[in-house]
Parts: C-alpha cells; structure tokens; sequence
DNA sequence: GCCGTTTTGATAAACGAACACATTTAAAGA
DNA sequence: TCTTTAAATGTGTTCGTTTATCAAAACGGC
C-alpha cells in the first residue's frame, strides 16, 4: 500500500490511487454536488481503504473552519454539565464537529476579552454558551461584532430564535402552580437562586403570575433568594419554617435547595407532605430516591443541547440540518413524587 | 495599528512592530532558550499589545502537534467527570493546551479503531482515558503501536510510571479496616461494582488483606459483587441485612450504593452506626448531607487529573514541567462522618 | 584585536487541505 | 460536422506557522 502504518494517508495518496486531481478528492469529501457518481464512489472507496480522514487542522488553516465547537460554562451543577455534554456531543458527532470545554467565572472582569481570546487561538467556529453566562450581555455583543456564532441556552428568548434555545420555565412554574391548587395550597413560598439570575427572575415571574391567575399571591416574606446553595437554603428554609407563619408549599429552585427545605421541616417535625409541600428543580439523581421522594422539574437538559449544537452547525451552514431538529422550546417536565403526594 | 479588529494579527505582525524577524519571534512563542531577555521582553510586549494568539492550526499543521488533548471516557459518575475536567483544565491553560472530550462505551466492538480515529482526525496531541477504559489494554497497545501519548488514571499501576497516574485504593482500603477494627466490627460486608472491574478487585484485595492482617475474614456471602447503582446496592442489601447473620459493618465501592445500604437499613429497622457502620466511596455532595451523613473515600479526582495532564505535557516535550507536580500516586482519603460515628 | 559564544536574520521548504480560476470532456443543438 | 453549453476535473496559489540551513552580527574575555 506504501502509505500506511506511518503517518496517516493524506489527499494526495487517495488522489494518486484513485487516478483523480486531489481537486476531485476534495469536492467529494466536501460534498460538492458537481462530481460523477461513479467518481465519487470510486473514491470514496479508497478512502475507505486507506482509512483517510482529513486533517483537520489543514482544513482548517485553509477553509478557516477548525470543526471545533466550544462549550463555555460556569461550574454549574455537575449533572447538568454532564446532560449538557452529552447532548452537544451527540449532535457534533453526526456531523464530525468535536466539542472543546472552557469553563469560565462568569463574573470575572475579562470575561469578554478571554472567550475572544480562546475562539480566536482555537479556532473555535461556534460556542454554546450555558447559563448564568448566557445571560452576559456584552459578551453576546462582542461576539456578534466579532462575528462569532453562537448559541445560548437561557430560560427566556433572550435572542434571535437562531442563537437562542429556550427553556420554557415559566410554562413549568405553571405546572406547580397548578399542582399547589389542586392540593389546595394556600401560602406559597419560594426559594430563588441569586435575585439577578435570569433562571431566579423568570421562576418567581412564573410562579407569582401562575398563582395570580388562581386568584393567589405569595407574601413577600416567602420570597427568598438565595445561592443554589444547599447549606443558605437550609438557613433560610430554617428561618421560614419556624416563623409566625408558615407556608404550606415551597417551591425550591433546585433540588440541593429542596432537600434542605426537607431537613429543615424534619428538624422542625413539619411532615412532607402532609404539612408541607416541597417541589425541587433539576431532578438530580438523589431526588427520586429521598425519603420521601422529591418532586422536581426536569429541563430536558441533553435535548436542549442538541438543539443548540444543530441549530450552531446549522449556522455554520457546513451541512444542512432537518429543519425537525431545530427546536427552539422546551419545556421542563414535572415529575410528581411522595413530597407533594397527599 | 492597521493590523487589529479584522483578521487577528499574525506573527509577521508582531515580527514587523517589533523590529525582529518572524524567526525570532517565533522563538519567543516556542519558549526557545537562546532569546536575549530584553528580547523577549520586546516582543511579548507587542504580542500583548496585538492581542496575537498564534494560530493553532497552522501551528499544528507546521509541527505537527495541535495543543489538543482529549479526554476518553466512559460515562462515569458526573461529579468524577466534573472533577477531572477540572483538573485537566487547570493544567492545560498553564500550557495552552484544550480539552476536547470524547465519552466512549468501554464496551462496544470498534472502541479501538473509533479512539484512532479520532486522534487521527482531530489530530489530538495526547490522550487521558478514564477507568473503566483505562483497564482495557488493547487500546492501550494500539496506541503505543501508534505512537500516541497517553495517561491513564487507574486504580493499580498498570503501566510505565510516566503512562499511569494511580489511587491507590488498597491503602485507602486500609483506613477503612482500620476504622472498623477500631469500632470493633466484627463481621465485615463489601458491596462491589462489577467483578472484572479493576476498581473492585483492587478495594476487594485492599479490604480482604487489611482485615486478614487483623485477624479478620469477609464470609463469602458478604462479597456482593454489583453494577454501581442504587437500584441494584437496594436489593442486595435488603437480601444481606436480611439473613440469617448480619453484617455489623459494610463498605459499598460508591456513595450510590453506600445510600442503599442506608435505606435498606432503615427499611429493616437496622440503627446506623449502633448497628451497623456504613462507608461509601467518592464523595457524593450527598455524602454529607445523609442523616446520618455518610463516611466516605474522596478520591483526590481533579488533582489526579492535573498530574495526568502535566505528565502527559511533559511527555509531548513542549514544555518542562516541574518535577514535584509530576505525582504519581495518590491515596482517597477516609472522611469520618456520622455513619461510623459511635 | 582576535576568538568563541550567543543572538538574530534571510530564505525557503514543508504541513494538508480549500478554493479561485482554468481547462477538458461530453452532451445537445443546428 | 461544428458550435454551444453544461458538467466534470485539474492547476496552482493560499492559509500561518515551524523548522532547517546557513550566516551575520553583537558581545565579552583575554
């Protein structure tokens, strides 16, 4: 075979065997549609062969496309990140992208300029970018000006509906609301994340509107934001279940957060759910499997990911994606357990 | 200025501002030692200045190397993955070097040929692969075969010292029979993940001979060889909390299963720790939130990443790394908690 | 002022593919 | 048969670095 163990096949080796100009070879591995059937399968037979893959930096340098799509994120829940990987990944490999991750702080000062930096030095052709960054403003201005495309997940359609896959949450809140209603909860509280947090701000919009519309509204005593953290909302959780009055449901904007509204009620001998109602968010491993089990939103996290890579890839327009699988909504499912199940 | 907004500068830029030859600026990026101070000085200034990030890929076509590593893994425990992406990451952006991902089911036919390819197509300069796939040794020769730089973490030196960063599990086994020896456990369960699991045989051999030195032995019965998940940890320790004689101690090889056992001891009526002392494995952020909360091994995940990733750096030669951050080995450390507090 | 190091430079050839442009080939029309 | 036209294929340059090969300065010591 002559090219073959040693370094890998390049276009010439494929052009040579093939009897073609790599001219030729190119447009078949690019799919160009002016090429002769009988050429194209003659060589990508031999690609096949020779095992041939381009290289991608070489595409690259010349096409300057890296094939490389980056993922930027802010430490968020382990799990998330995970269904979140999965799901871009899934999508890249259908259309031979690989996923480049870079967790940023979403709060650090150069922010901005670092992201520039990373898609610039890697020659990233898109991002994904996830929440809370996603919600970064500027960093969305500097990469449209830079003209770098991208898409965000967020929980509101924070952008055009080509560079924005959205998790309905306030159609979710709704779900709760109506849950609460229907065991007849009178006195909501909610525990948010940080106030200026999108996810915080579209949860509470969600909750007090689904609430409003059944003739109910929350004390703005049950209104607490918090840090996602499990050990403030066990503080917090304390504070509101020992109180003059007391809610008799909470919402809790994550599942961490849930969990320690029911310890605090355990502490306290409030009894879930008979007393207290709890819903959670996130549907984190643990919360199927507490005692009692967790109600708790599901955000399709690995789908909506999907979604994002296709409709990034899309952008790219290397490849043209069914129009099928560009969805833009979605919606977190809730799945009812013990701690609303009176 | 000239060169700025459109088209990042290139090295002709930062050569021509900086009054020296591109050949010597090029020096400066490739850290060669036969620059003069002041020299250097100069052009890292300018490259400051421009912003200027070589470009990757025509770095990598030119030498053959693409600042990429690539992490192979096998869906484990989201929280692992969560840490040793961190670590990674951290090593890498001292060196400049990216993380492209590359989750793989250890146990599918083509898991060979399908990473070559990958490294091949991505042109990835080094590989860190993960248990359970860091056990499969096929892989492994093929990619000495190949020529292509790897390091596996693992729970047994399983190859050259410079290949393989190691947790030692047997020493962590250790604390956790000297724990029950000293809460004078006298009769020791152990439940495990799969069997061919290099994982569970190295914590079986650990526990086995660490008792042994103690004058104890584990009843046959009280091997339960698992999967790792809760569902199927419920069963079995529902099955051995059970039986005719009891466990007064378990050790479970994750926090998943440790849970279980928790429950499964609830279930029965069984007091933890009077009864009986449970010990998981990993950390779980529920670990210390169980009542009772959970003792447990915490792997030191990311910084086992890091020496990963620094000696596989050093093995590319890019870079010297420094001696002392090239550990090989590390031992998880036993975090008392309530669960074996009596 | 001579010699041996360091530094630095000029030149040019890779690296492996993409693509603008040119050319060949084949089919259709007249 | 001779154009005309479209389809298929080829030529040659380009992308931004690295690196090899010499060579020429610059520098310091003696």
């Amino acid at each position: 075979m002559g090219k073959d163990s040693k370094g890998a096949a390049t276009i010439n080796d494929v052009a040579r065997l093939a009897g073609v100009s790599k001219r030729t070879v190119s447009r078949v591995i690019n799919n160009s549609p002016k090429v002769n059937p009988d050429t194209r399968e003659k060589i990508e037979k031999i690609i096949a062969e020779l095992n041939y893959a381009p290289s991608k930096q070489a595409r690259g340098l010349a096409s300057s496309r890296s094939y490389l799509i980056g993922l930027v994120y802010d430490e968020p829940n382990a799990i998330v990140l995970h269904s979140v990987q999965r799901g871009i990944l899934n999508a890249c490999a259908k259309f031979g992208f690989e996923l480049v991750v870079h967790p940023r702080s979403y709060h650090e000062d150069d922010l901005i300029p670092e992201v520039l930096s990373f898609v610039a030095r890697s020659k990233i052709d898109g991002l994904i970018v996830m929440p809370p960054i996603s919600a970064v403003e500027p960093l969305f201005e500097a990469l449209r000006e830079n003209t770098i495309p991208y898409v965000r997940l967020a929980a509101k359609a924070v952008d055009r509906p080509e560079a924005v896959v959205v998790s309905n949450d306030r159609k979710a809140m709704d779900q709760v609301a109506q849950l609460f209603e229907q065991k007849q909860c009178k006195d909501v509280a909610i525990l948010l994340g940080p106030e200026h947090r999108l996810a915080s701000k579209e949860r509470f919009a969600g909750l007090t509107e689904a609430l409003a519309q059944r003739g109910q509204k929350i004390r703005p005593e049950f209104i607490i934001a918090g840090d996602f953290t499990y050990e403030t909302a066990k503080q917090n959780a304390d504070r509101l279940l020992s109180g003059e009055v007391k809610p008799d449901a909470i919402f809790a904007s994550n599942d961490q957060m849930a969990i320690a509204v029911m310890h605090s009620a355990e502490d306290l001998g409030i009894k879930v759910p008979q007393d207290l109602l709890v819903v959670g968010y996130d549907d984190d491993p643990m919360a199927s499997r507490l005692r009692p089990s967790l109600t708790t939103l599901k955000r399709p996290n690995e789908d909506m990911a999907k979604a994002a890579t296709l409709k990034l890839i899309q952008a790219l327009s290397v490849e043209t994606v069914e129009d099928a699988d560009l969805v833009s909504e979605f919606t977190p499912e809730l799945l009812q357990r013990q701690s609303t199940d009176r």
